[in-house]
RNA sequence: GCCGUUGUAGCUCAGGGGUAGAGCACUUCCUUGGUAAGGAAGAGGCCAAGGGUUCAAAUCCCUUCAAUGGCUCCA
């Protein structure tokens, strides 16, 4: 028998007889490995432990620590749940059923059967009594023919359509116990690797993500090769859960819903109002550094805006339905860029007077499907960092180079380390439809974009058919500290609008000319970002941003006349103080003080009055000690200058 | 929008066909205490809204509203 080379990760390289499976050259290494390997990566493609190697392999075994150890684990995861579904459920018909990226879920068709999360316990046992039964997961190529065969025989609908998609010769069933699955797999040795078992949750999804098909029943669940894993990723979740931003915004009074008021949106309270206000005067202070001028507009504006800006036909599901006055159409904006072009218009333009950058926080209104209504993330009042950038084409690299740099400038100052760049390009083939019908101005500024990403070294993605309609963008995807992933800003190239809206400039030939119009915002809205940043921080803001940075905690009533002198001097330097004189112990005001994430803490006493002193708390626990009041609000603007450079 | 779940005091929740409960928060009093909860008393609710069943509904049923987990991650 002939001989084949696998070569491992590290680089070595061993010989084995053809045929050799992942299992036995495990089983040469050590039999603990052997043990624990869940799936094999031949030459990059990941099958069962068992498959024959028939040539020479670079191969990687995978276990549990290894992403697709995980995935394997939790696809042959959906596989025992239906198995189980099966056993307890006779006729249930099955969908799909894949690995997530934390655990599985399979869509099921109950037929007549009722099942609700009461159940989940039942379908648990039902799992874990099959995985203890070390099932194997059995590998077998059918024909097309026979597929259809054994489903129709079944009379699952659904297997029969996706097999109707495969092509003949690719096909592969899975079976493990008295259970047989269309798959391609692949899957774990045997059932006997799954030890903990946990169904999360039961959702409706419809048929091929389709809402035109019936709606079929989700089990979401997880499982894990040992108990004390299921346990620490419940542990997880539930931690998770008490950084979530709407948990976070009710706690430290942030924001609140009403019902009177409306879904999607949001009341800000004070200490959310303080926390937009310090954010717009960042901005604010950042965007007149670079040269940006302020506008403002109003929240309605006549239908024929709307359909000159061509925003209408793409947007109207999305928009608040309009108001008629006599008999002219108003509608809410939904976005903020006819405004500013009309703007632009209102004045006449010289090739001098470009690049102009008009920045505005302006407020929107969306009408979002109510399902998709989510906290702070997604809502129906919004107010956006909005800025428009009206350029020459010879300025639009150096002018789209630096709102990069803003984005880059904005993360550093807010920790943002976790996001990827998007850059969203148009499709070819919906020209006409889901875009602006102009196809080498698509390549010119696609082309564009592209080189300002590289030359700034900028790590990003291309995607296809996902421009807006007048251009391509970047979206900026960031991941919040409990890895909810969203589109945080937006960087967009326009060069369709100007056209629309007949915006020009007069060039040095004296020629009326177009501009290029940048689309930006870094910030994203106060919505999202201060959902965002209320998870990104747990709730502790740092001092600049804080609507509250110092409480004062006098030790006892005798302390109260010397805290509000320093409340005083505090306030004079625009330090956000306040003082806690409710007659408790300083135990219990530091407790209050660390619930309310106030950064700095001053404890008050004899000692502090005598010396004319504070003693410097820092939330968490730190002691700064005692210092003079002057040495104190040195400190504090010190911590501020050091967080936004 | 569709499927599942939920809606009781400001918050977190228990209860459950026979005129409503706890803890925290709040108010008052006692206490004047040095780094994550001192003590006592008090006040606070048409049990989401509307309709139905019943001698009787917060409780059972229906509708509506709202919140919430999903509905993209392709056998």
């Amino acid at each position: 028998m002939s001989e084949i080379q696998i070569t491992l990760p590290d680089g070595s390289v061993r010989n084995y007889p053809q045929g050799v499976t992942a299992h036995q050259v495990a089983q040469s290494i050590s039999e603990g490995l052997a043990r624990n390997i869940i799936a094999a990566k031949v030459n990059g493609v990941v099958v069962e432990t068992g498959r024959p190697i028939t040539e020479d392999a670079n191969l990687v075994l995978l276990k549990w620590d290894d992403k697709e150890g995980k995935q394997t684990f939790w696809h042959s995861s959906a596989h025992l749940l239906a198995e189980a579904l099966e056993a307890l459920y006779p006729g249930v018909k099955f969908g799909i059923g894949p690995a997530i990226d934390s655990g599985f879920y399979y869509d099921i068709d109950l037929g007549e059967h009722k099942f609700s999360s009461e159940d989940f316990a039942k379908l648990e046992a039902k799992m874990l009594e099959l995985a203890k039964q070390e099932n194997a997961y059995i590998r077998k190529e059918v024909s097309k023919a026979e597929a259809l065969e054994y489903f129709t025989q079944k009379g699952d609908e659904y297997k029969l359509e996706l097999i109707q998609d495969l092509t003949d010769g690719e096909i592969t069933f899975y079976e493990q116990g008295n259970f047989t699955d269309l798959c391609r797999g692949p899957h774990l040795p045997n059932t006997g690797f799954i030890k903990a078992v946990k169904l999360l949750n039961l959702a409706g999804a419809y048929w091929r993500g389709d809402e035109k098909n019936k709606q079929l029943t989700r089990i979401y669940g997880i499982t894990f090769p040992k108990k004390s894993e299921l346990d620490a990723h419940m542990l997880m979740l539930e931690e998770a859960k008490k950084r979530d931003h709407r948990l976070l915004g009710k706690e430290l009074e942030i924001f609140a819903f009403d019902d009177d008021i409306g879904p999607g949106l949001p009341l800000w309270l004070p200490k959310g109002a303080a926390i937009i206000e310090l954010l717009e005067g960042f901005a604010k202070k950042t965007e007149k550094d670079a040269g940006y001028m302020r506008v403002k507009s109003p929240h309605i504006a006549k239908e024929s805006l709307y359909i000159k800006s061509g925003h209408l036909p793409y947007y109207k599901d999305s928009m608040f339905p309009p108001m008629e006055l006599d008999g002219i159409n108003y509608y809410l904006k939904a976005m903020n860029c006819p405004h500013h072009h009309k703007i632009f218009a209102a004045t006449p333009k010289s090739y001098r007077d470009l690049p102009v950058r008009y920045a505005e926080y302006g407020t929107c209104y969306r009408y979002e499907q109510t399902g998709e209504l989510f906290g702070l993330m997604r809502v129906r009042s919004l107010q956006m960092n909005d800025a428009h950038i009206y350029c020459t084409k010879a300025q639009f690299e150096a002018e789209f180079k630096a709102v990069n740099a803003l984005y880059l400038k904005y993360f550093k100052v807010f920790g943002i380390d976790k996001y990827v760049m998007r850059f969203s390009k148009h499709d070819p083939k919906k020209l006409g439809q889901k875009y602006i019908n102009s196809p080498e101005l698509w390549k010119e500024t696609e082309d564009m974009v592209r080189s300002v990403l590289v030359n700034a070294n900028i790590p990003f993605i291309e995607v296809e058919d996902e421009a807006a309609f007048y251009g391509p963008k970047i979206d900026i995807q960031i991941y919040s500290a409990i890895g909810r992933e969203f589109t945080l800003a937006t960087n967009q190239v326009d060069f369709a609008q100007a056209e629309r809206f007949d915006l020009y400039f007069i060039n040095e030939k004296s020629e009326k000319e177009r501009p290029l119009i940048i689309h930006r915002a870094p910030l994203s809205t106060h919505e999202r970002f201060i959902g965002f940043l209320l998870e990104h921080y747990a709730g502790k803001f740092p001092l600049w941003l804080n609507p509250e940075q110092v409480i004062i905690l006098p030790i006892s009533e005798k302390y109260q006349e010397y805290s509000e002198k320093l409340l005083n001097v505090l306030k004079k330097h625009d330090i956000r103080a306040l003082i806690d004189d409710r007659s408790e112990k300083t135990g219990k005001k530091i407790r209050d003080a660390e619930l309310k994430r106030v950064p700095l803490m001053l404890i008050i006493g004899e000692k502090e009055q005598t010396d004319n002193t504070v003693t410097v708390r820092k939330q968490g626990g730190e002691d700064l000690g005692s210092m003079s009041v002057e040495a104190f609000v040195a400190y504090v603007n010190a911590e501020i200058e050091n967080q936004l450079n």
